[in-house]
DNA sequence: AGTATTAAATTCCAACTGGTATTAAACAAT
DNA sequence: ATTGTTTAATACCAGTTGGAATTTAATACT
């Protein structure tokens, strides 16, 4: 908006790769949880320094903090924003489906979540990371009880259950799912057991 | 059987407490998550010292082994037993759900379950809790698949889900439950998915 | 009293943790 | 060439980890 490309900057030029450690160390935290990555092995296979860590993002825990929102804006936003489409109540529904249960291995991506690995170690994140999956955490369950809400006044859900509890159903299944991706368990087992649990939404109810 | 009350032994006599250690430890363990106790912070807790640990338990793997069996002789056997009993069907659903829902906190216990746990965290345990976990999880289905395969031949389960799907889904509610019930929902809420999720095995399906 | 035997606690270890003070390097301006 | 400014890397800190050697204490037997 004010300089273009190239302003010319005394001192020694930034070589450090903002991105490049974010998504090294969401790499790790996903793979192995986020509580068995240290930082020090994420200087190690960032390949830098860690007083550079330091200067950009202050602690390990805004580290975690900027890998959680990357992780977010990749992963989880792209979801949101489906549900926020005003397709027919069984075209989301499936669509959500299909996104959770895509197979995570062969696009190359950890198994699991790193977002509910984060919700489940929330007591022994530091400040930024912990207020972060707050944050987070309230998005999810606002944008799953909208979309409830929103098909139920269109007409496609006549379940009596509300969206509250809707939107905190959900949310615990994919959570429950991807706990079972994590832990090994095939992708028919996984498959079968989300659809099966959010039968519930089903218009006919005779299994 | 051999010899009664007190034999007597030369050296100097035990004041180990076998399982004292056992159950702070277990407590611990279940309150912080297994991979957040060290086991330095366990002998400072229970009051021993490191050496007596590793005479008696051979390792860190050694003790978490024992928790482990003992978590499931108090917490995990109890409610196989139930369903090992030839209990109508809702009966048993029912005495299930209690079992599971049971107010923690109220009963002076740390919310969610030492086995998911340990489950979670599988791979970086020990060769010997890994192993252990593996066999309770063996068990776990097993009983589960039992119980469903025989409420189908007693006719109190018509549906087409087969007792092997049942078994695995059970399990995954349940280590959904606890998970949420770890990471401080309501009561309420966790009651209400749990009853929610198996509200696929009522047989009037018309909610 | 002394000795053998068993168990306890103290002390130590190298490796690792998150975090920082200090030094070295790379550039622009002079 | 020197200086000023900015970034990067080295080296270090105190604290913790799982584990083990060593020492100290408590008993029975002789």
């Amino acid at each position: 908006m004010m300089n273009d490309k190239k302003k010319t900057v005394i001192g020694r030029p930034k070589t450090f790769d903002r991105d490049h450690v974010i998504n090294v160390a969401m790499q790790a935290y996903w793979q192995e949880g986020v509580s068995k990555v240290s930082l020090n092995s994420v200087c190690r296979i960032a390949k830098v320094s860690k007083p550079a860590i330091y200067k950009e993002f202050g602690s390990e825990d805004g580290l975690k903090q900027a890998v959680l929102i990357n992780y977010h804006k990749m992963t989880l936003a792209p979801l949101y924003e489906m549900l926020a489409n005003d397709q027919p109540f069984d075209a989301s529904l499936e669509a959500l489906i299909e996104y959770i249960l895509r197979d995570h291995e062969a696009l190359g991506m950890p198994n699991g979540c790193l977002f509910i690995d984060m919700r489940q170690c929330r007591a022994h994140l530091g400040e930024l990371t912990g207020g972060q999956v707050d944050q987070f955490r309230e998005l999810s369950v606002s944008v799953f009880e909208d979309w409830i809400a929103r098909a139920k006044t269109n007409g496609y859900l006549k379940q009596s259950i509300s969206p509250q509890t809707a939107a905190v159903y959900i949310d615990a299944q994919i959570a429950c799912i991807m706990n079972m991706q994590k832990e090994g368990a095939t992708v028919k087992d996984v498959s079968t057991i989300f659809r099966l649990a959010l039968s519930i939404f089903d218009k006919t109810p005779d299994r």
